[in-house]
RNA sequence: UCCCCAGUAGCUCAGUCGGCAGAGCAGGUGGCUGUUAACCACCGUGUCCGUGGUUCGAGUCCGCGCUGGGGAGCCA
């Protein structure tokens, strides 16, 4: 490494003479004979203030400095004289790697998220962008550390489907297309379409490997226009085989309590710029998903609990009916104050996959709902019968040919299995208390709307 | 896809009753031995989203469209 990260810097002991530090210029201050520059490096929240006296001379240069211009800057870590920081870099030389000018769009002050939307290629560089793309990062870490330690495999499942119906929405067809424009050949006799869960895939490893799981991109087509969805968003999904439904939602709560504390155990200085400056409730809600037990109702119990609700819902709410938006904020947010399991769904209303209960009403279905960001996880008891399986299948339309391979799973030593999925950044918005799923994803993709 | 709200300088926004287009920040020049979104002085900046209409006169009122945001549905 020819360059000291700032994060290492700014917990240093002692000072150090001779480092170097390359990174961007948030601001620069600057009076008759003495220079201040803010440098960040993007391995921390937190910015180097380089000092350039007399003795670092060349002052035409640092003149040239603006926000955003990347500079090396080579001196001695001292402490600061002056209140607001313990160390700073005493420069001995600073040099400009690339230069910017009055155009550059980010400036040392707040900016509207909608603004920086429109140059997400630049909005890393903001503190809060930053800070939200680490703690992606780590959130990301954390999951694999989480099945790691559980001896989970992570099973890379296919981008590229023909299942055309997995019971998760609309689809993005896949066209072949020549650079040219030229006429060819399909490389395939059967349309492709990009995934939208990797669960079917998924479940064939849990039913070989016992406990598995994805964590990818999933792509759906639907004209879904809300700040909590994505054309292409990120999703986790365990399956593991010997496992009923309970034990599919011991696992959900265990999981997101584990990402959690890892996030406030491993990123305390980019969590409080979301605390103090995006959702000052952030760090009660985060705690309090760490030691509350997360509450577990039927749908059956849901509903009772609506029907007494002292408050009046736009939409009815009646067994058989899925729940809306507003019952589920009221459960989570209003009744029970955390995240809350409902589980045993109506079949009518869920996926062919679901496993029937004895009562032949309900499917082993369980959805997360947490305050805020509503539904977080949702999952199910797969069905594991073949009969009924292909019952549930021919009800819903679905070609028994097409999943072939699938029903080979219950032809063949099946086995209970249970799994779900979890969008990854509807976590990160429950992490960081960002309400848009456009602000946790780098580049988004929503119905109408590919900048880059 | 449906409902609601918004669009003014590079950015954040003000603009009263329909009557000459404004401020802060950013940028430029100068000043200041230690600043903390530094400060002080001076300087420039516009398709008021587009389009059609009402009016002597429209940033302001009305219709349509575009873009963005919020709510709903679908879901993770």
């Amino acid at each position: 490494m020819n360059r000291s990260k700032i994060l290492h810097l700014l917990k240093s002991e002692h000072p150090v003479k001779d480092v170097v530090v390359r990174g961007w210029v948030k601001t620069r201050r600057d009076s008759k004979s003495i220079f201040f520059l803010e440098v960040n490096d993007g391995s921390c929240l937190e910015n180097l203030q380089v000092v350039a006296t007399g003795e670092t001379g060349n002052f035409d240069i640092i003149q040239k400095i603006l926000t955003g211009t990347s500079v090396k800057v080579t001196g001695d870590l001292v402490p600061s004289p002056a209140k607001g920081q313990r160390w700073e870099l005493l420069a001995k030389k600073v040099e400009i790697l690339g230069l910017t000018d009055s155009s550059y769009p980010l400036q040392k002050k707040r900016h509207s998220d909608e603004f920086l939307r429109t140059i997400a290629h630049l909005r890393p560089r903001t503190n809060k962008y930053g800070a939200m793309f680490r703690i992606r990062s780590e959130a990301s870490f954390a999951v694999h550390l989480f099945f790691k330690e559980r001896g989970f495999y992570h099973i890379h499942t296919p981008i590229l489907t023909t299942l055309d119906c997995e019971g998760a929405g609309e689809l993005f067809a896949v066209l072949e297309a020549s650079r040219d424009n030229k006429q060819r050949a399909p490389l395939f006799d059967k349309t492709l379409y990009l995934t939208v869960s990797g669960q079917l895939a998924a479940e064939m490893f849990a039913c070989s490997l016992g406990n598995v799981y994805t964590f990818g991109p999933a792509f759906r087509a639907e004209n879904s226009n809300t700040p909590r969805h994505a054309s292409e968003f990120w999703m986790v999904e365990p399956e593991v085989a010997f496992c009923d439904l309970h034990q599919n939602m011991d696992l959900a709560e265990e999981f997101v309590k584990s990402l959690v504390l890892f996030l406030l155990e491993n990123c305390k200085p980019d969590l409080s710029l979301f605390s103090r400056f995006i959702d000052p409730e952030l760090m009660p809600r985060l705690e309090s998903i760490c030691h509350l037990e997360f509450e577990r109702i039927p749908y059956k119990k849901a509903v009772d609990i609506l029907k007494k609700a002292d408050i009046s819902f736009s939409y009815p709410v009646k067994y058989g009916l899925d729940l809306q938006t507003e019952h589920e904020r009221y459960l989570t947010e209003n009744f029970f104050k955390k995240p809350v399991f409902v589980y045993d769904y109506p079949r009518e209303i869920k996926p062919f996959y679901m496993r029937v209960n004895d009562d032949g009403q309900t499917v082993a279905a369980m959805d997360l709902l947490v305050p805020k960001t509503g539904e977080l996880i949702g999952g199910s008891q797969r069905e594991e019968r073949l009969e009924v399986l292909e019952g549930q299948m021919e009800s819903a339309g679905i070609s028994k040919e097409l999943y072939g391979w699938y029903l080979d799973s219950r032809r063949y030593g099946t086995v209970l299995h249970s799994g779900f999925g979890m969008g990854f950044e509807r976590f990160l918005m429950l992490a960081t208390g960002v309400k848009n799923i456009r602000d946790v994803i780098p580049f988004p993709r929503t119905p109408g709307t590919v900048l880059f």
